[in-house]
Parts: C-alpha cells; sequence; structure tokens
DNA sequence: GTCTATAAGGTGATAGAC
DNA sequence: GTCTATCACCTTATAGAC
C-alpha cells in the first residue's frame, strides 16, 4: 500500500478501523506484546487484508504514534502567554487530567513506548516535543521573573504536571486497587487535588 | 527445582544471578517483550540451565516482583506519624526521588507491569500495597485535621508523590530528550523543584 | 547441575486464487 | 481488495546424555 496515493473512502474507512483497533490492542500489550491477530481481530479483518494497508506490524505502530503526538500535545499548545498566569497553568493541568480520563488508551500507549526506551519516537521527542516545551517553559520562566507566579523551574514544573495527571491513564489498575472499593469518583476528587496543589504552588511568595 | 528445599550458596548465587539478569531484561522490554535467551545472556547461563532453577518464565518474574516489592514500600513505611508532619512528607518525596535515580530497573519493572492492568501483581495491590497505604493516608489525615499540614486528600496526595518521583526513572527517555544537551543535574534539580512544591503545598496560607 | 538437541506452538509476513 | 494456505522464524519448554 502506497502511502502516497489517494485512498477511496473504503480504503480511508478501513485505515482508521485499523488505526483505532491497534491502538486498543497496542496500549494494552505493548508493542512486542501485541499479535497482528489481536489487531485484525479487533478490527474486524483477516491478517494479510491487514498487511495490505499497512506493511508491517512496525508501520502501524509508527503511523498510530506519529499521528496521535499532535493531539496529545494540544493542550500544552493552548498554553497563551496572554492569558491569567495561574488560570493558564491551572486550566493545562484540568485540561491534561481530562484527556487521561477521556482517552487512557493514548496515554497508555505513549507510556509503554517511553518505559522501554521511546525507541520508535525518540526523533519526534528531541524534535517537535522538546520545541513546544522548550517555547512553553520560556513563557512560564517569564511569568516568574515578572512575578506574576511564585518562581519555579519550569520544565520540572510541565513534568510534574505530565507525571500527576497521566498517573491517572497509565497506573489506572494500581489507581483502582487502591481507592477500591468506593472510587469511580477517582478523577473528580484527583482534579480537586491537583487544582488545590498547582494553586497552592503558584501562588506563594 | 523445589522452592521449599534448603539451597546449597551455589544455588543461591545462582538464583540471584538469574534474577538481576531478569529485572536487567524485564524492566527494558516488559513480560512479553523479554526473552528467555536474553535472560540467559545476561546471567551467564545457558536456557535450560535456567529452567532448573525456575520453572518458567513467569516463574522469575513472579519472584522478581513479589521479592522487590518489600524494598519497594521501604520509603512510604518509614513515615512517621510521631516526626514532624512536614519534614517527615518531605523527606518521603526526596527518598523516593533517590530510589528513582538509585534504582531505576525497580520503577521501570512496576511500570510495565502496572501499565499493562498489573496482571501479576494485582493481588498484591489490592493486599499487603493498599493496606500500607490506607495505614499512613490516616496518619496524614491526622496531621490534615490536627492543623499541622495544609489540609489535603491524602491519598491523592501519594499518588502524586509516586507519580513525580517515579516520573523521572520510568520516563527518563523522555525527560533526557527534552533536557538535552544540558541534563545530567536532572536529579539534584528535580529534588529542588519537588522539595519546594511540596513545602508550599503542604504549609498553611 | 549443566549441557546439546529438539519438540511444540506461536507469530510476522508472503503467495496465489478469486 | 479479500481470502485460504503456508512459509520461515522465534520462543518456551522438555528429553536425555554427561
Amino acid at each position: 500500500m502506497n502511502d502516497a496515493s489517494p485512498q477511496t473512502r473504503i480504503q480511508k474507512r478501513n485505515m482508521g478501523v485499523i488505526l483505532d483497533a491497534a491502538l486498543e490492542v497496542f496500549s494494552a500489550h505493548g508493542f512486542r506484546g501485541a499479535t497482528l491477530d489481536q489487531i485484525a481481530g479487533a478490527a474486524g479483518l483477516s491478517k494479510p487484508n491487514l498487511l495490505y494497508y499497512f506493511p508491517s506490524k512496525e508501520a502501524i505502530h509508527i503511523a498510530l504514534l506519529s499521528g496521535l503526538m499532535d493531539t496529545w500535545l494540544a493542550p500544552l499548545r493552548r498554553l497563551d502567554p496572554e492569558g491569567d498566569p495561574v488560570e493558564e497553568i491551572v486550566a493545562y493541568v484540568l485540561g491534561k487530567l481530562e484527556m487521561a480520563r477521556d482517552y487512557p488508551r493514548e496515554s497508555r500507549l505513549f507510556a509503554n513506548e517511553i518505559v522501554q526506551g521511546a525507541p520508535r519516537i525518540l526523533d519526534q521527542i528531541e524534535g517537535p516535543l522538546k520545541a513546544l516545551v522548550d517555547e512553553k517553559a520560556e513563557v512560564i520562566a517569564g511569568w516568574g521573573d515578572a512575578g506574576h507566579i511564585a518562581p519555579v523551574d519550569p520544565h520540572h514544573l510541565i513534568f510534574s504536571i505530565w507525571a500527576t495527571t497521566q498517573h491517572y491513564a497509565d497506573f489506572d489498575a494500581q489507581v483502582r486497587g487502591i481507592l477500591r472499593p468506593e472510587g469511580d469518583a477517582h478523577f473528580a476528587d484527583a482534579a480537586k487535588f491537583l487544582e488545590t496543589m498547582y494553586r497552592r504552588m503558584l501562588t506563594r511568595p
């Protein structure tokens, strides 16, 4: 299948179905743990038919990661240098937490990949991702210098936001196991906790 | 190999060598991504010899996880109800960060397992881990009620500490990719950031 | 206790009919 | 475009000599 060729509606639809099935399987079992049989089954296609649309298992995985990277970074991209500093950061935290709640598969897909050394997306991390993070870190540093927020290391602030929000998607099994049997209000409680936490952190001398 | 049988020095030594090799391989590739060939190679043993000491690949993995669970929880266990509340929690944060720095393989071993739904340690999560967390959460809640720290949801506080500290081990590839080329002082900077962050959060306004 | 050899089954990918 | 059949390889695990 030639990636650059024009696609029929059926082709586009099947590619979409395959990528959704692949997201389901790769996010649950990792690259090595996922099998083409599982993906084909989830997509409702035969294994050879899968490989008519993508040349290899790795090609599916790479297409998935590349396609989702933009969506995944959207919340950070929305951080507005002209907005109110504390409110912008709190909105980013809550937006990221909502993504962990609504798109846990995407979060786990990246988690699986990065924990194992990010072999297939190191380029994108060191390229576009680093560029975006550096840009926004600059903005946050400016807010600190201007005294609009308490001084913080901007890069580590961003890491802490990723860590605390994605934790609820990536380590869901652990969170549920510990909050059991109460918890299905995990995310509401987490939102309250994180908002309070980051407000205190950013509004102090 | 009978687990209950008395062991010679050679047996004990080889079991230790195997478990260390298994930690290396499982933490880097996950359960499914790891092969007995890799583990045998890292241990300097033949594959059949590996399986003389452990009955199966899964048995090695389970032995690893069970054996490390205690070590892994030691910092939380040290949280002293009689100590100074803010200092106890800050010490826990910094202790956990040191573990991420000094034992990243252990951190990634658990991360790999939990991201994929914790199929082999759900029992330990819902049992001993939950018990310990609930116990310490009680202590922290008491500190909040007594006004020794600002009020926080204790469970989510603990989750945030796990997330922010283990992040530097589990997502090391991403952290390095973004902090590049500067960073080898990641951990020193992270320690400063996290100490400041948790002090601000726990100290009453 | 440790080795070589090999069984048994799974997995990614291809060939070729339709 | 989609299928059945199949290949070639890898991986876990066992058998049996030493």
